[in-house]
DNA sequence: GCCGTTTTCGGCCCGACTGTTTTCAGTCG
């Protein structure tokens, strides 16, 4: 049978692929819808339709029960997935296949899908690298690049060749962990995730194993996390509603919970001032169906000068803030510095969100001053975030010992976006085990009160 | 292709940035 996995992907540097633990019907399922979104992108298939099957893909890999054990009628129960994409997932089911995957997949150049996933080049260049040059591999292209075959095709400069080059090398030395991390079994538990970091993590100058934690303390535990501090909900690109979401943390166990959904600087999420106060009613009105405290926050954009998407006034109306980099990646140091320390100094900014916004294998971390951001955010009381999703780690792990010897605090947040991402804690768990961290270190351990206190950053209370 | 309907068709993930152009195509979040 032809998976995702042999067909190509996961070959070469590994920048695509899921050559990983791949065991579940939801996984499998997402990971060809996935490809079939990807197919259709390749292809020049109506953009709306490329979207359809990938909204699916997540979708599937965001649900939370077994789509294998699922009767089929009701497949279409699951949001995103209309009677296409059951019919699909049914004939996965029955024949391990999905035919219209297979036929696509025969009318691209081979190589192309996996050359589209090398940064810099994307649907247009990999078919333009496969067509011409007859390139089918990521070693290939780096090979090409290097031996100027890629001077004189339209379109590519010396800039392009050097970001080619520079997403390989990300993907080269990324491969080890992410390939471990993929491989890891669907129930991995802290210590597996552990064990992983300790194997493929460095810490510059350090014994990674416990170059964090002084004798005596003990280091932080699923148990001790009393909320998720930064999560999504279908209102911008989750894929769950607010009220699934809420349900969810609250069978969790949490004592509070953010909903901090995308600010509107990024476009394509469509958000909107009032949009947001509808989101914040909603969530009020919520308050009273459970146990949990609901906080009303946003995650913020972080402009390249470091301003963020709201005014002083609309900003004071959150609970929380997250403030993340989601452009302008790559400013210098200097700049960049520059621009973390002036989000950090917003009073409303309350956590940094996935800092250093790399991506495993995918993209590389930003280059800033890390003692000059340690002691901006110790000095203001903002937190670093232990992203904890599995694409991310991020605050990489091998940094986090060395923010707390600075005196930083952290929310070790999922970053949710579906139900099944809410179960990721524990890769952050792990990362912050890795970097010593104890209850103490971690604001979403701490009880309400003392969370309350840290949000007001010095501000008097509303 | 999915969704939500004024229930059978229109809306949906837009626009900044970059490098390569000579007026814009491709990529990205």
């Amino acid at each position: 049978m032809i998976t995702a996995r042999s067909a190509g992907y996961g070959a070469g540097t590994g920048l695509a692929g899921d050559n990983g633990a791949m065991t579940s019907v939801n996984e499998e399922v997402a990971a060809l819808l996935r490809e079939y979104a990807e197919l259709l992108g390749l292809t020049g298939g109506d953009l709306f339709r490329v979207r359809s099957y990938e909204k699916a893909a997540k979708a599937v890999g965001g649900y939370p029960d077994d789509l294998g054990a699922l009767p089929e009628s009701a497949l279409t129960k699951v949001p995103g997935v209309g009677k296409s994409v059951a019919a699909k997932i049914a004939e996965y089911r029955r024949t391990g296949t999905i035919k219209a995957v297979d036929d696509l997949r025969a009318k691209v150049p081979p190589g192309a899908l996996v050359l589209a996933k090398v940064p810099g080049v994307g649907p247009r260049r990999a078919l333009q690298i496969a067509g011409e040059l007859g390139v089918t591999r990521v070693d290939e292209l780096a090979e090409a690049v290097q031996s100027g075959r890629l001077r004189g095709m339209a379109g590519f400069g010396p800039k392009a060749e050097e970001r080619i080059l520079r997403g390989i090398a990300v993907a080269d030395s990324d491969t080890a962990l992410r390939d471990a991390l993929r491989a890891l079994a669907r129930d991995a538990t802290v210590d597996d995730i552990g064990a992983v970091l300790a194997a493929h993590v460095t810490v510059a100058g350090g014994d990674a194993a416990k170059h964090g934690t002084a004798a005596g303390e003990a280091l932080i535990r699923i148990a001790d996390i009393r909320g998720d501090l930064h999560t999504h909900t279908d209102l911008t690109d989750g894929i769950v509603s607010l009220e699934g979401m809420i349900a969810a943390a609250e069978a969790r166990g949490y004592a509070y919970y953010a909903v901090t959904d995308h600010a509107p600087n990024l476009v394509m999420q469509r958000m909107t001032s009032e949009k947001m106060l509808a989101q914040r009613d909603q969530l009020r009105a919520l308050a009273d169906t459970t146990g949990m405290v609901l906080l009303h926050g946003s995650e913020l954009n972080i402009a390249a000068d470091g301003s963020v998407d709201w005014d002083e006034d609309f900003l004071s109306g959150f609970d929380i803030c997250v403030a993340s980099i989601h452009s302008s990646f790559e400013q210098d140091r200097a700049t960049m510095t520059k621009r973390f320390i002036a989000a950090v100094e917003n009073p409303a900014v309350n956590i940094i969100g996935h800092p250093l916004t790399r991506k495993v294998g995918r993209r590389p971390p930003v280059d800033v001053d890390l003692d000059a951001l340690y002691a901006a955010c110790a000095r203001t009381g903002t937190a670093l975030e232990v992203n904890a999703s599995p694409d991310r780690m991020d605050l990489p792990p091998e940094h986090i010992a060395a923010a707390r010897r600075a005196g930083v605090r952290f929310a070790i947040d999922t970053d949710a976006h579906s139900l099944v991402d809410l179960t990721n804690l524990r890769f952050g768990i792990a990362a912050a085990r890795f970097g010593g961290l104890t209850p103490a270190d971690v604001i979403n351990a701490w009880p309400l009160g003392e969370l309350l206190e840290f949000l007001r950053k010095g501000r008097p209370p509303r």
